[in-house]
DNA sequence: TTGATTGCAAATCCTTTGCAGGGAA
DNA sequence: TTCCCTGCAAAGGATTTGCAATCAA
């Protein structure tokens, strides 16, 4: 996965990027890919699948639910998008004691998980907390990537 | 929701505290609520809602997968246990950028998100890669919470 | 006795997959 | 022509819900 810089970039330029891109993997070009690259780069702040359908179906777009996983999938890959993690299904429970906290770095390559203590999140949630009179009743932080192991098995 | 310390509680304290906080909300103390409490806290690490429920299977403790759900959902309320986000299913995504990113309080009662920027976040993150020998490709942060309006509203 | 809680099964929601047809290279 | 990509429909997994029976208070 790779960081592409999208701040100034036009429809134009994110297309022949896409293409580039693809062309680099030796996958397709298609009319699909590239109509949801657009919609996705137009829409503001995140989304979600079924918006992205919902938005492509009312612009006579067609493409079915099946393209848009496939397409989002790819399009994160390709370092269009990110996923964008809030806490809605499939939670895991965790008991709450005052052990420090621990975080973790996920590898979603082999699914190990390196925890770590981080005492500066609870001053930074503090401090965002009374600056926006919020009451935090829970937080996550999770990083995700590729570990040492899996790194150098790929090389 | 509340926090409490369950560093050195014990199975004991654990039920009476269960069945006190129950008897205040007007809720029933049951047998099947004691046992996935006492599963939950035997449990080192986090789990899942089916998880708990093979064990108790194993153990011989007889419940439903709906009644689990239900009372996980509970202890969670009560503070026994918090929910713990793996960027697993339910994903939003969000185009990527070069403008710093922002994080999120998000209130649990209305939905409404406060968006924030913390420089911080990118720092700890290197720090913690280049200590674990991590390839961050991503990373989730957010803060769950009751905002302002909400806290007002229900005084 | 009363109504909160349970278990079951069905429903729901989001996502993935198998497969045949269509289209890019 | 090749075989990647699509759409469909079915499958999948996690979670929620309706309802009748059960059980705590």
């Amino acid at each position: 996965m790779q960081i592409i810089n999208m701040s100034e970039m036009n429809v134009e330029v994110a297309r022949k990027k896409l293409a580039e891109l693809l062309k680099k993997k030796k996958l397709r070009s298609t009319v699909e890919r590239s109509a949801i690259l657009d919609e996705a780069l137009a829409t503001e702040g995140h989304f979600e699948a079924d918006d992205l359908l919902a938005i492509l179906k009312t612009k006579g777009v067609k493409t079915s639910r099946a393209t848009i996983y496939r397409t989002l999938e790819l399009l994160c890959d390709l370092g269009f998008l990110r996923k964008v993690c809030f806490r809605e299904a499939h939670l895991h429970f965790q008991k709450i004691t005052d052990e420090p906290r621990r975080e973790h770095l996920i590898c979603t390559n082999c699914g190990a998980q390196i925890e770590v203590q981080l005492p500066q999140i609870a001053e930074i949630n503090q401090r965002l907390c009374a600056e926006s009179d919020f009451r935090m009743t829970d937080y996550c932080f999770n990083i995700f990537g590729i570990c040492s192991k899996c790194a150098k098995g790929n090389e």
